[in-house]
DNA sequence: TTGTTTTAAGCTTAATTTAAGGTTCCCCAT
DNA sequence: ATGGGGAACCTTAAATTAAGCTTAAAACAA
């Protein structure tokens, strides 16, 4: 889950983004109006969280000029306490669900939860079901054939974003990016380091279970030399499970 | 796709060097401005990146020359956060869009598409098909025929070049440069092995389809003795598929 | 501490380049 | 015309280089 975080108060941006990443999610803050337009104009956030009161521009204005470019995010506005009229204004404009300061990080949870479901986007959905692997994203929880496997923060983050995007192929950039929430500091070693553990848990977990064998030569995790790795729809194709 | 960087922070420039060309594009690094301004003056990128604080001489004066000698790619700026002056100043000197640092990967790729597709150049369709060939830009993928064929990022580029620039020869060295990113270093005997599998890998494809049959004799790359290679559209100009 | 994440190093595998010998084509002298 | 001879190009396989994998150890964080 790709999140962008429009809030100019730096120091309440950072502490959540902190908690939020502590929940599995990929945080981006953006402290600038101007610059929180263009990024939602051309990114896929998951959610994006936008405060009401920005320098430069404001969250209206924002918000207006994203629905009339057809992007479709949801999007959870953060105003000012008792600020009715920006309320009303803010879901006329195309909010989905709106959030008065101050409020508990647990209310901002469980908002961002409701959000993810009541989106259309497929990649939003609390439970993905491949073949015999399920991915919860809620619980933060992966089963294979029913067993359970304990993936560290990174591994499944990196599975999600894999089997929510079926069909593509992230490169090593994307995954750090979306993975780890930047693309510098970020080595190739380490992706590949964290892919090699995922995989194995992967197969050690499909091992176990009867009702799925892996070939020999199967991987779950395909790469893509020279340009990435992509989730292997083709190993459950038949075996159509949801 | 034919990219110039330029952008004198070196660790920045070979990331994003290094981004790019997973997606499958050609890209040049240069960080020294005075250097990348004749570089622009003489070749035709598809497009150039270009950072607007460089040693030696700055972002718009370069731009400045690039458009008074009619060098009309189009170029997207980088700028430093906020600086809104330098922003306005680029557009007016013919900038085609802006992005400041820090931005994400995906944002970057995402602008390059919006300029590319933009551009009214014919080679930057995202996807070219002739005849049973059909060559997909952004999945980095080729098929004839339905059937798809894997090809090396060497193979890919290169049949992609000549595939978007239908009737154009190449010589060598126009090759070298715009596949290898370089004339130098790029023996004629290396292109000459590319184009000879590519050859094979092609030829073997098209008899496992039923839909199109080759002649004995036909070359779907043609050799032009001492100028170069041609994509053959000769073989399909007929058999109108699109 | 304890668990997670990153780095390091050697290893494996695939892509790329080089090398070497073979074609084909063209020119020129016969 | 015709048959060397050379240049340009083709084709394979071998050598080289680069990309990716894996494990353990180091660094970091809770």
């Amino acid at each position: 889950m790709w999140i962008l975080l429009v809030e100019d108060e730096k120091q309440l941006a950072n502490s959540l983004k902190r908690g939020l990443e502590e929940e599995g999610y990929v945080v981006e803050v953006q402290h600038d109006g101007e610059e929180a337009e263009l990024q939602g104009l051309v990114n896929d956030y998951d959610i994006v969280i936008l405060d009401w009161r920005l320098p430069n521009r404001d969250g209206k204005e924002i918000l207006e000029h994203w629905r009339k470019e057809d992007r479709n995010f949801p999007v959870l506005m953060l105003t000012a306490l008792g600020d009715l009229d920006h309320k009303v204004s803010g879901l006329d404009a195309g909010a989905d669900d709106y959030m008065s300061k101050p409020f508990s990080f647990d209310e901002l949870l469980a908002r961002i939860r409701a959000l993810s479901r009541r989106s259309a986007d497929i990649s939003n959905t609390e439970i993905v079901k491949i073949g015999p692997i399920e991915v919860d994203a809620r619980r933060h929880n992966v089963t294979v054939g029913g067993i359970s496997l304990t993936l560290r923060q990174k591994e499944f983050v990196l599975l999600e974003l894999l089997m929510t995007h079926l069909g593509t192929v992230f490169s090593k950039t994307q995954i750090a990016e979306r993975v780890w929430g930047s693309a510098y500091y970020v080595s190739d070693n380490t992706i590949e380091a964290t892919i090699s553990t995922l995989r194995q848990k992967l197969n050690d977990t499909f091992e176990d279970i009867d009702t799925y064998k892996l070939g020999k030569n199967d991987q779950i995790i395909e790469t893509i030399r020279g340009a990435g790795y992509r989730f292997n729809i083709d190993l459950f194709k038949d075996h159509k499970d949801s």
